[in-house]
RNA sequence: GGCCCGGUAGCUCAGCUGAAUAGAGCACAAACCUUCUAAGUUUGGGGUCAUUGGUUUGAAUCCAAUCCGGGUCACCA
């Protein structure tokens, strides 16, 4: 239990004897005092004087007073400023927090809840590869199924691969237009890079055809319909669906590339299913829920044939859910798969990482399927996330003004390598160690970026300056944990026994404050969804080690008391940062 | 136009379930390595919290309106 959480209801307690009212833990706020004054935690007194009848400064000493005569093993000393009421936590207190749990790795974790979670992510299209918007999500959705992990939901990570479809079948008619027979082993190309460029072929030719028919007198609108490249397209869309033989074969030859491609990239940078969903494969059963809801009455059939849903009541629109021709639509396929979902895993919470643009439809999916009375909708979240864009605006694959992944993680990695050698440390490690170290400060670097940031906002990736490895960064917090990784390196064992030492230093202090918090941290990213709040507490925490580390000796410390405190301060700080990191789905290193 | 999201230091961002003088990082200026890793630490300048009004003992935070930016409202996915 948190030192908020056990400190709330003695307050209240203690209101109720003074002043014989009831108050709601929720209604105290309690913060840690700021440190310009003294004391450890504050409380607010504002919202109690109206009903107490009484000054702030009266109310606080009189709290104050009470308290520590109660607690006298918790609070002991105070303070009243204005209206806030400043309370000293004991040192022994500290001791006894730091005492169980320095040497404890998973300080903060929980046990297993039974409550199961599937998190959908990544949810690539098999036409080009990952660029720097796939990474926020591979990271983001990677990192909450970890937070989530942590607080002891059982997890199902899943992707649903955008295998067809139009898109699709522009690379695959470049290829067959423009390759003469080249594969990614003839050209030593990356798989999905190799199709992606076949994707940007398509489009360099349909643009010109475009300007061409213009040019001859058509209209856009037109000539972008009628353009012989689009043409072929779509029959070849046509054909698939009717399962062609010969178009099967380059479907799944060119998709096979691309999963070559995207494997590596995957374990480059720690991404992994447990289920993988092919949208071939669910994109026809989502119709079953069209019968369905015309049977309810919750969708409706037009004169064409077409089939909608009115969601005007909701203030939304009405939605179309099946096309007049009786094929499904990107919202049907998304009713199936929901349901699929529901029967492989029978979850209680179904997360989806999916970019808001897509809030609309995601709004419209979970209403859908509470209409239709489905068990699992309301278990339906969209985890939103922004979109990356460049200083000159959103990535276009079609246009080719993307940054890649790969490139992007190799560009991390020359840098790393060019500051590790610069500064020289290493020089004993051998090429493997060296080759892992620049793969760990990289990926840190890269998912600390694209993590430190809300979710929910979107973010400018200026590539003419590359990422950072000072300040609110990875290799900084990474740093921090090789250099406690460096002090305990000289100590066998950090010793357990309970210390005599009196009193605490101001430093010593609020790390283990800092400490003490992690747990709460967790708590609040899993409420959340929030991935921030973690490298934000352990950019802080990182912070406040290293204030320490420069102002006090942890080997030569003043008694060996002190040493042996400021060991397991170590540890503890090493263990959380490790943790902390961990559920970023970034390695900290023992040496840099 | 309807709906949704955002606007905080030169830049990138915290703070947004109201609470003490609005915080970090980068950049800029300076100081600190015979002492546990200087990828570090310390100090300094830098703000109309988009604007206006309202609620409140108290507003960056809540409410309303306005301005600016983005998204979305497809028989695309």
């Amino acid at each position: 239990m948190s030192i908020v959480s056990e400190i709330k209801p003695l307050i209240v307690k203690e209101l109720k004897n003074l002043y014989g009212m009831d108050f709601l833990e929720e209604d105290l706020t309690i913060n840690t005092t700021k440190p310009e004054f003294e004391g450890d935690y504050t409380l607010v007194l504002f919202s109690f004087v109206k009903k107490i009848k009484k000054s702030p400064e009266q109310l606080g000493i009189e709290m104050g007073e009470a308290l520590v005569k109660a607690h006298p093993d918790i609070f002991t000393a105070f303070n009243v400023i204005k209206g806030f009421l400043n309370l000293t936590v004991s040192d022994t207190y500290w001791f006894n927090f730091l005492q169980s749990h320095f040497s404890d790795s998973r300080f903060g974790h929980k046990p297993a809840n039974g409550k199961k979670v599937i998190v959908e992510y990544s949810s690539p299209n098999t036409n080009k590869p990952l660029h720097l918007g796939h990474l926020r999500n591979n990271f983001l959705g990677w990192s909450v199924a970890q937070i989530l992990k942590a607080c002891g939901y059982d997890i199902i990570k899943s992707c649903i691969v955008n295998d067809r479809g139009i898109h699709i079948c522009k690379s695959m008619i470049a290829w067959q237009l423009f390759a003469n027979g080249a594969t990614p082993q003839s050209t030593h190309t990356k798989g999905d890079h190799f199709v992606g460029e076949y994707y940007v072929k398509f489009n360099d030719a349909y643009k010109k055809q475009v300007e061409e028919l213009v040019a001859g007198g058509m209209k856009k609108e037109e000539a972008e319909k009628d353009a012989p490249i689009m043409k072929r397209t779509q029959q070849m869309l046509f054909d698939w669906e009717a399962g062609k033989p010969e178009v099967m074969e380059l479907w799944k030859k060119m998709n096979n590339w691309v999963y070559e491609g995207f494997d590596v990239t995957y374990k480059r940078i720690g991404s992994d299913f447990e289920k993988m969903y092919y949208e071939s494969e669910t994109y026809l059963p989502g119709k079953k829920f069209v019968d369905e809801g015309l049977k309810q009455g919750v969708f409706f059939k037009k004169e064409d044939g077409s089939v909608w849903i009115d969601l005007t009541d909701e203030g939304l629109d009405e939605k179309l859910v099946l096309r007049k021709d009786g094929t499904s639509v990107y919202i049907t396929q998304d009713l199936g798969l929901a349901q699929q979902k529901y029967e492989d895993f029978n979850y209680d919470q179904s997360i989806y990482v999916i970019a808001d643009e897509q809030n609309y439809h995601m709004k419209v999916l979970k209403l859908i399927l509470q209409k239709l009375g489905k068990p699992y909708a309301d278990g339906i979240f969209h985890l939103i996330y922004g979109m990356v864009e460049l200083p000159s605006g959103r990535m276009k694959s079609r246009e080719g003004t993307v940054v890649d992944a790969d490139e992007m993680i190799e560009e991390m990695v020359d840098v790393a390598r060019k500051k590790t050698e610069e500064l020289g440390k290493v020089k004993d490690f051998t090429e493997s160690e060296l080759k892992e170290l620049y793969d760990i400060i990289a990926l840190g670097a890269l998912k600390f970026f694209l993590l430190r940031v809300d979710p929910k906002k979107r973010m400018i990736f200026n590539p003419e300056e590359s990422i950072d490895f000072h300040g609110f960064t990875g290799p900084f917090i990474q740093y921090t944990h090789a250099r406690i990784k460096s002090i305990l390196r000289k100590q066998s064992a950090v010793g357990s026994r309970q210390l005599a030492v009196n009193c605490l230093l101001k430093l010593e202090k609020s790390l283990i404050i800092a400490l003490e918090q992690y747990p709460a941290i967790i708590e609040q990213a899993v409420a959340e969804h929030n991935p921030s709040v973690i490298a934000i507490y352990i950019f802080n925490l990182a912070k406040s080690f290293n204030t320490f580390y420069t102002e006090h000796s942890v080997m030569n410390a003043e008694s060996e008391e002190k040493k042996q405190l400021r060991l397991q301060l170590s540890e503890m700080t090493a263990h959380v940062i490790a943790s902390g990191m961990g559920l970023l789905g970034i390695r900290v290193p023992e040496r840099m």
